[in-house]
DNA sequence: GATGAATGAGCATTCATTCAT
DNA sequence: CATGAATGAATGCTCATTCAT
């Protein structure tokens, strides 16, 4: 019975798996259910036995690049920084490690920006409300660091973390064309870390605010 | 026969007027040739007078896009900043421009961040090479500021182009969701000049670099 | 204009005629749109412009179907007979052109009989009551002549009207068998006219033969 | 080993049951394997170890209901009758017997006129066969009351069958709608047996009435 | 025997594209 | 030049049937 179960959820998975790679490769409007069939080795009646039709196909994957995602977030937002210090190796530890998962499934990137946002209303909707939450994620890390004093009192938080987070979007695409993208996941989260804490001005004393 | 040519011309910007705003609105693959016919009160065979086919229609449509965007952005960057302040005074300005694009035209954020990237690997391709250029746009602004000594010398120009150009993305995809996007204007521009140029971090004097 | 909204008339008639045919030959579930459009020697495409489907190609066939069965009853059960000889005339004529009516589309029977109560409970609905209905029109020329005194004052008339067209029915149903169904036109109405005016019952003395 | 085939013949029975009942309720076209198996309870690969296919279990189905119907008309056809009393009697003893199978098995109607109609031409033509032979068990009743001479000399005795027959089913079918059919038994009997034996025409003097 | 997971033939439907008018 | 009727390739989906367990 539950060994019944475990079989079931391992074809899930596995057609998931399969959808997610041929998705990703050829986009979700040019991959045929057949496409998926023949990467898994099926029938194509096979997915009709697990999933509803091509689109919750789609839902599916997208929810579980979506969990990967959240998953390492939330793990690296859980705890609080107390110092700026704490606050910025945070920020480096969650670039990191967002860096390392669009690295591994480098379909994730395209699945999750691209994807998701071009099938219909619906689903693209759905994805902003998740980008709003993971926004949100940033915001809370960055009100803390607001309210306990070691980022600027003036800040307009939901602003920030929304282009906070352009900016790890951005590193996440530019995984998508380069063929070692883990050369330059240094270099990215430490620049963008960089910017983010210090910005752009070459570093007199007392650097002017608005 | 000039004349012939201008009502050519004129057809074929009509046609990708209408179809800029029918794939905007129900997104490329979801948008039929007759919705486009009907948008502009033609019979549909009529497209295959001006272009060769459906994708040769959105190539033009994305063209479009990416020359309005090109033009904003290349008129601001023309000029060459001498000073911390010169400087960033442009990217306020090229924001607030970007800005007014995206809010005067909503299509053209979908057109150009979604659409454009969801048909075949090649248009994709090209929007990429399209984010390259905008982002070597950037990058040279900041090279010039490295060189003139207002921005840091330890500053990895490619990659900050490239976090920055994703600020500005997210500004722009935020603009695909807010009803009423020129409110929220001001309050980007300013938030994220501040970050590119301050940083997070509460002023302390001598803020430390890595 | 006239000449176009004609065209178009003609196509669908022509649709209509040809899935009469292919329905009545192969049935409806056992017919593909494929055979319609090769009976018609068109694209199976063409359908889809003339009707939404497949569906609505049945329905208008049987709205066809009823409408030539309709006039031709409503047409002989106009005139309200005021004699037993009237009245007696009256249903031979009827006979006759019902007769008449399937043996020059032999489909008529199959479509009206078999296939429009096979395909969902909407239908059949529908040619319940469409039954009911020509019921109605034989109940209303019993009504006449029960009033007039010349039928069985205690005739229950909605169920004789219902007896009497299953045994039409039943005629119509025989034609779909017999090689040379004229051939049985004749014997056919008499026996049944003489069945519902005289009965069975061996001549009494003043029961009239024809 | 009889015991098995006991269980055997059980199962079959079984499955024809509920296949009677779904194929009843919802067509035989719109009814699936599963919906039968789900009727029943067990596996859906389990018919394929009692029938050899879906058409196969209808075909038992039609011949189950077939039988029983042949069987009740059977039963009253066997004995002759001497007159014209004894006619009308058996006539209203199988036009009850006929009315009570339909109305305790509201399915059988359906099945018997609509589904076994829809199918195949092969199972069309053994239905219009049984059909005949029904008839047949009517001509004969109606032979032998011509050979007796309590019947018309002139009678056409295979097409009064027919027609005889049609007004039989047309009370079958009647109960495929009413709510409560058997409220409707003796009214439809006692109108179609004085139909048939006596006619529609006004009582001249010698008709006798019920 | 019983089961139900896997299968793929089969079909309705859509829509970009063509071309006769 | 413009049109829209005609087209058929392409594809999502269903469901009867098989067969390994």
């Amino acid at each position: 019975m539950s060994k019944q179960q475990d079989l079931v959820e391992h074809r899930r998975r596995e057609i998931v798996r399969a959808a997610s790679k041929v998705f990703a490769e050829r986009g979700y409007h040019n991959a045929g259910i057949a496409d998926i069939a023949r990467e898994l080795g099926v029938g194509h009646g096979t997915f009709y036995r697990y999933f509803a039709n091509k689109r919750d196909i789609l839902l599916h994957v997208i929810d579980d690049a979506m969990t990967r995602i959240a998953v390492v977030v939330a793990e690296e937002t859980a705890d609080e920084a107390d110092t700026l210090a704490e606050c910025r190796d945070q920020a480096e530890r969650i670039g990191f490690a967002l860096f390392d998962v669009f690295i591994a499934e480098p379909q994730l990137g395209r699945l999750f920006f691209i994807e998701s946002m071009s099938v219909d209303d619906e689903l693209t909707e759905r994805m902003l409300n998740a980008n709003d939450a993971l926004s949100e994620l940033t915001a809370q890390t960055l009100r803390n660091g607001v309210d306990k004093g070691f980022l600027r009192a003036d800040l307009d938080v939901e602003v920030a973390a929304r282009a906070i987070n352009g900016m790890v979007f951005a590193g996440a695409l530019a995984t998508l064309r380069s063929v070692r993208p883990q050369d330059r996941r240094d270099q990215w989260v430490r620049t963008v870390t960089a910017l983010m804490f210090e910005g752009l001005a070459a570093g007199e004393p007392g650097a002017p605010k608005p």
